[in-house]
RNA sequence: GGCCCCGUGGUGUAGUUGGUUAACACACCCGCCUGUCACGUGGGAGAUCGCGGGUUCGAGUCCCGUCGGGGCCGCCA
């Protein structure tokens, strides 16, 4: 006796069926005589009905949550009061004929049948913790199937569509030497080679290059990349990112395609059509604008230049940053704000990296707050502040004061419930190529050290480094950074050029990556790519908290995995086999 | 490396200013019940409050440490 039907696909349709379903027990309704039980699938319920004389009675009589049951029955209509209009299936019911207990099971550690029922889930305020030592439990709720669903719909429309615009699917290794992307690299012992190790990918990087010279000229990956850095709600070590190059293009060709890739997603995953083009908006404008490199615009709150309004103002704090070659910049927010909710954003603004955050409110009867006696209402009033609002300023270095009031902006929206909907993709593009690291005294690459610079740039290189646009770009939505990529080197000559101004001795290049610059020398075409980080992407198209939902086996923040508690010890064995010695 | 929050039956919570039988809901077990679908109903079992130490006549409650979980900064695209 084979199944027959999924419990959830039973319809209407197929009532007088004889069927066989296999299932869990989500739910065990016991009157006295007739026994209800909901029998759950990963398509649904249906109900199941068993009457005190049917050969069925003793195994349902049995029968508890998540036992693993067969059932064969006839599918019969409900009767028209009786119908459960919560149910898909809830028009009929399956009159068992026999039922068979494929396995008992214990009693789960927390409820797992509330989701089925479309109710509110009550595992969502169980600890993650238990849900992932449990993990195969948490994952047969609905809503973190539904979820295993999307990422498998959102990879399917992927290969799909890649597949039709002619790219090839190519594996790169695991076992590897460290790519230059300037995290933390995992490593593996080499067994055959004493005191030598393999790292583990943190992305595909110098391999795609590689197949680009080796004339592949359109690759992807659904790549599995490893970072060995502190974990976030939007980072874990072993991640997933779509890898993509192409030859022979710049950066409109990568735009406009991921473009059509991103709305040919939505549509097949969720149903969604997607307004195209994306924008594309310059960095600069960016932080001016919003105060990030990832800007959420689905709402205004813009920052503004506010240098003129201090310049001559008595307020010495903002006077000497000005002078020292700071900005000042601002944020109306449009709400008379407590001293409370101030100093709460005062607080995001100094954990961002800001000395403070100084305000004024205007109102009909004048300015109010620590700044009105050093501000003209006129001139706050020309600067565009109208009664009811609160005025908030940062003064810092260009960079700090604009990241410190986009974060302010952020928390100003959650604090006013602005609102935040929709699917606002864009393009962050015209990235500096490098940045100061003030630490090291030196300049240092902001994407990766292959990213190519625009032509008519590379004179700058020279003379003003910092002024150098990268061929760089990120993909944003709704404030998430969820790809980003660049046109890269293809010559050596400027390869070596960047490896000069980074600093990077020429023995060093020859050293780390020697393999991938004799690559370049072989006719390397015109490339570049994008890398999504995929499980961010999936986070936040099914609104998930965190890209753990999306991850069928995530770590916690500590980098364990309660399910299978790794990291674990191992064998002296296994350790001598490898050449390593443990040291306290 | 740093800052902040959390840790009470299986689960989620409550627990006065420290006061002795640690409460509630759901789940679980047993009985009754033939149309329920969050079934109903009666009964029952189950936590020494993450762990260790301290203060105190007395600690779930206060203090210190530690472990675990989470958010963030650093780090990381």
């Amino acid at each position: 006796m084979k199944r027959t039907h999924y419990c959830g696909s039973l319809r209407k349709e197929n009532t007088g069926q004889k069927v066989v379903l296999e299932g869990w027990v989500n739910r065990r309704r016991d009157l006295g005589g007739l026994i209800f039980i909901d029998l759950r699938d990963r398509e649904g319920l249906v109900q199941v009905v068993v009457d005190p004389d049917s050969p069925a009675y003793a195994a349902a009589d049995a029968a508890r949550g998540e036992y693993v049951l067969r059932v064969s029955g006839i599918v019969r209509e409900r009767p028209a009061e009786q119908i459960n209009e919560q149910l898909a299936s809830g028009e009929i019911e399956v009159v068992a004929e026999s039922l068979e207990i494929l396995n008992e099971a214990e009693t789960p550690p927390f409820a797992i049948d509330a989701s089925w029922r479309g109710e509110e889930d009550p595992a969502e305020r169980v600890s993650e913790d238990l849900r992932l030592k449990y993990r195969y439990l948490d994952l047969r709720r609905r809503g973190m199937l539904d979820r295993l669903r999307l990422r498998h719909r959102v990879i399917k429309a992927i290969w799909d569509f890649l597949h039709a615009e002619g790219f090839i699917q190519v594996e790169t290794p695991f076992l590897t030497r460290s790519t230059p992307e300037g995290a933390r690299d995992f490593l593996v012992p080499s067994r055959l080679e004493p005191g030598k190790f393999y790292a583990l990918p943190q992305s595909p990087q110098l391999f795609k290059q590689m197949l680009m010279v080796a004339g592949v000229d359109r690759y992807f990956q659904i790549a599995r990349c490893f970072r060995d850095e502190d974990l976030r709600a939007d980072r874990q070590p072993d991640f997933t990112q779509l890898d993509m190059e192409m030859s022979f293009v710049d950066q409109e060709d990568i735009w406009e395609l991921n473009e059509r890739l991103v709305a040919h997603v939505f549509k097949e995953a969720l149903g969604v059509e997607l307004p195209l083009p994306f924008p594309r908006l310059p960095y600069s404008e960016a932080m001016e604008r919003y105060g990030a490199d990832k800007p959420d615009t689905r709402f205004g709150l813009e920052l503004r230049p506010a240098d003129e309004l201090f310049a001559s103002s008595g307020f010495n704090a903002f006077k000497s940053v000005l002078e020292s070659g700071g900005v000042v910049r601002g944020l109306l927010a449009p709400a008379s704000l407590s001293r409370k909710q101030l100093a709460a954003l005062e607080e995001t603004a100094k954990r961002h990296g800001a000395k403070g955050l100084a305000w004024v409110k205007i109102g009909p009867d004048g300015l109010s707050g620590p700044l009105a006696k050093f501000l003209e209402e006129a001139a706050l009033r020309g600067w565009g502040a109208v009664d009811g609002q609160t005025a908030l300023f940062v003064a810092d270095r260009w960079n700090v004061a604009l990241e410190a009031l986009g974060q302010v902006r952020l928390a100003l929206a959650d604090m006013l419930n602005v609102e935040r909907s929709g699917w606002n993709f864009l393009w962050v593009v015209d990235f500096p190529l490098l940045e100061w690291d003030s630490d090291q005294e030196l300049w240092t690459y902001m994407h990766h050290p292959f990213t190519s610079p625009y032509e008519e740039d590379i004179p700058l290189l020279d003379s003003d480094p910092g002024k150098v646009r990268a061929r760089a770009y990120d993909l944003v939505l709704n404030g998430s950074e969820v790809g980003g990529g660049s046109i890269r080197i293809h010559r050596i000559e400027l390869q070596k050029k960047m490896f000069q101004v980074l600093g990077i001795p020429a023995e060093e290049a020859e050293e780390k990556f020697g393999f991938f610059l004799e690559a370049l020398r072989y006719g390397a075409p015109p490339h570049g790519g994008i890398a999504w980080g995929l499980d961010r992407f999936l986070a936040l198209m099914s609104d998930a908290g965190s890209i753990r939902d999306v991850i069928p086996f995530p770590k916690t923040q500590s980098g364990r995995d309660p399910l299978t508690n790794a990291p674990a010890p191992v064998s002296e064995e296994q350790l001598a086999e490898l050449h390593l010695k443990i040291v306290e």
